[in-house]
DNA sequence: GCACGAAGTTTCCGGTTTGGAAAACTTGCA
DNA sequence: TGCAAGTTTTCCAAACCGGAAACTTCGTGC
């Protein structure tokens, strides 16, 4: 696929990989605050104009990886067998979008940052906007739904982007010692249980029973 | 309460009321792109310094409005009957909370104007997240759960809150015809079902069934 | 291979935005 | 009234932004 590029379109790509993969690492080891267009552009030794005809600011830049990955997914799901459950077809193909492409640490360290600094995670919401948009198409497209009249594809697709985004978040907390792909599952199977209110014992260790 | 504030939180509460319902009233008069933040202080008759000391981007004025009420979605929620059912206490809600406030027709400009442009959107989302997060604490007590351990009350504030985001979105497309408290019904119905794929002759009108 | 058009990058640069610092002003209280 | 605390304003320097033109690199037809 790739093959079928030019230099110039391999070239193109290639820039703009290296300015957000310069991005992201410079975010995480020096900090957002302190990070400018200008160190990014200087780590892959291009002009600071360069990157700004990539990105328009050091924000995008810094979630371009995660957010690039909304095309994938959604191609990814219109691919699946038509024949497979639909919460099945989005339990395949939303965990690996995040779990490739990026170390696990790393990915945690990236959502610590994106939890403190307001722009990154604007940036960051738009891009799941983005995903839930695309997949709501080809949702609907599976359940013979209509995107513009129908509440169904739009929502479902919202629901698993929050899935996905509330796994994540509570994921990077660190404070439950889970797997994300464990704590993934979990939030696929309560949406599609219709989120029942858990049992009172349903936390092991939060209290023994009162007296 | 109001009664309690002295005069000076009273005035600057006036002031950053003052600003964002100028911000508003002149994005939707004016449009977003020729908007300035010296154009919204000199409506206000303050200082263009003034402006920035309350908010730090003109979209950020603009989305205000919307944003500040996921304070008092979480206080009313708070507030409901504790043996009431969570759905039923979302539904009572959420949804006047975007109903009070602003005329319908104002309300579906603003989301005209959020669709099309990415500062606003992103500013929009994120007053979700804040309007999420602060749903979550209070689920979690009614139901028992805990924030930093379980998926639950972060997944159903999430969920509630993309039923009101969808709901809004699908509403301003106009192309349903239908009331907004109708869709948000459907989409918390669809949601506390689990979101059954609706049969293929959901719609009314979207094809006969094929021979 | 070479030359030319297309596309990407860089330099230059003026307009805009941003936010710190301190002066000026307002409010709350004795 | 006089003072302390808080808010608004003026001033301003640094950072940001993106248009325009020069320059470099790529793709293609000869």
């Amino acid at each position: 696929m790739t093959d079928e590029l030019g230099l110039r379109e391999r070239k193109k790509l290639a820039t703009r990989q290296a300015l957000c993969d310069a991005a992201l690492k410079l975010a995480l080891d020096e900090g957002v605050a302190t990070l400018t267009p200008e160190r990014i552009a200087e780590e892959v030794h291009v002009s600071p104009r360069t990157f700004r005809n990539y990105f328009s600011s050091k924000e995008e830049a810094i979630v371009a990886g995660l957010r690039d990955r909304a095309h994938e997914v959604a191609d990814n799901l219109r691919r699946r067998p038509a024949d497979e459950s639909i919460w099945d077809s989005l339990r395949a193909v939303l965990l690996p979008s995040v779990e490739t492409g990026m170390p696990g640490s790393d990915l945690m360290n990236l959502l610590g940052l994106i939890r403190c600094h307001h722009a990154l995670l604007a940036e960051h919401l738009t891009g799941f906007e983005d995903l839930s948009r695309r997949m709501a198409e080809v949702i609907a497209e599976r359940t013979g739904t209509d995107v513009q009249r129908d509440v169904y594809p739009r929502l479902l697709a919202d629901a698993s982007g929050i899935a996905l985004k509330t796994s994540l978040g509570l994921w990077a907390t660190g404070s439950t010692g889970r797997s994300l792909a464990d704590i993934f599952g979990e939030a696929l199977d309560l949406l599609s249980r219709g989120l029942p209110v858990p049992a009172p014992a349903h936390s092991a260790d939060t209290g023994p029973p009162a007296g």
